[in-house]
DNA sequence: GACTACCTACCAATCGTTAGGTAGATTGCA
DNA sequence: TGCAATCTACCTAACGATTGGTAGGTAGTC
């Protein structure tokens, strides 16, 4: 199951519209918000750079809707597999980690929403409140696992379940922005590691 | 100690090109790189804008600038204490936190060099290079505090010094992104609490 | 006839940057 | 010591390029 956009992207049959989305959330994650352009998406799509408006009213709103679709895709997978009865827990967990590796073996991507929080003030307000609505329930999602993983038998830890779910999810983020900055592979790997330890 | 930058903002008497510094430096940890310009820059300097070439040759060189400055009082504090006889690798370590709750407390700032992992492919050749530069000192000098406070009986830990300087170096800058982004103070907190509770 | 999905041709604003000038402090030398 | 030359730290004016965005037109489809 592909979590994250861009699956159909070379297609020339994809509309126009999802071919926006998914170039803008590409520029988001390798370059920044405020560092991508329409010019830039609209020579990679191929069509002209007043045509974005015609599907986005503002670049704002270009950005609010990259987030909307990301946090649908996201969230809506983890929640499937939360509630998939055949998975477990562990799972889950497991399933959480893969698009963060897929963004670190793509290169050069970080999390959208890890890359729009470096710019946050420049945001806007509309953008903003996406943002931190994506963090908040990707937490609380990461929050109900391990509480249910712990209560099943499947993890053992000290602490609360709302506070390690805020360390992974802090450590994933910066994993994925330190990684790209000193090119380490084993950087997120490295991360990815501790976790798994911490949780058993 | 003050470890990074803007001391002395607010005293006229300060040279000029140590507040354009300090202002870029506020700008990036706020808005980002791209989103900071000259013409913002000038106004809260109170210069005008082409002024600050005089100083810096170009935004790049500025964005240099600003880090090595960085790099230079953060890393120098850091191994103040660590070679200093009367404080323990606990010492140490407590104090490695206190300029991410510094940043966390004065509002929305983030560490300079997370902000800029954000829009890293945006930056040039010149300041990725600073940027990585300064994530590999900053990941050593935790291995390395880390690796004497295990030997010294301080700290107790499973897997390797390595392995968790990476873990922590990401969670706490993933810790001050997320904490802006949803505008929860607890989350550093409680990334800064996991990370105590895991070497001991 | 209305609607969708584009286009061309602009717009004002802002971007980083350059050119060239000036006031004042510092320096080199007779 | 006096004075010219140089240097520093700014300034005004403007540059070409790019930014997000607008106006208005057109070809094709329902």
């Amino acid at each position: 199951m592909v979590i994250c956009g861009k699956e159909r992207y070379n297609e020339p049959m994809t509309d126009t519209r999802t071919r926006i989305l998914d170039t803008a959330q590409e520029l988001i994650q390798t370059r920044g918000f405020c560092a991508m352009s329409f010019q830039h998406i609209a020579e990679i799509v191929g069509i002209k750079k007043p045509s974005i408006i015609h599907h986005f009213a503002s670049k704002f709103e270009l950005g609010k809707a990259v987030i909307q679709r990301y946090h649908q895709y996201f969230l809506g997978a983890m929640q499937g597999i939360q509630h998939d009865p055949n998975k477990s827990n562990r799972d889950a967990l497991e399933f959480y980690f893969t698009p963060y590796l897929d963004f670190g073996e793509s290169g050069d991507k970080v999390c959208l929403c890890g890359a729009l929080a470096g710019e946050f003030m420049a945001l806007g307000p509309e953008m903003q409140a996406e943002v931190r609505e994506f963090f908040a329930a990707h937490e609380r999602w990461l929050e109900e696992i391990l509480t249910a993983g712990k209560a099943a038998g499947e993890f053992r830890f000290g602490g609360t379940s709302h506070q390690l779910a805020r360390m992974f999810l802090s450590a994933l983020q910066g994993g994925l922005l330190v990684k790209r900055a000193t090119g380490s592979t084993h950087q997120l790997l490295d991360v990815i590691d501790v976790i798994r330890k911490q949780v058993h």
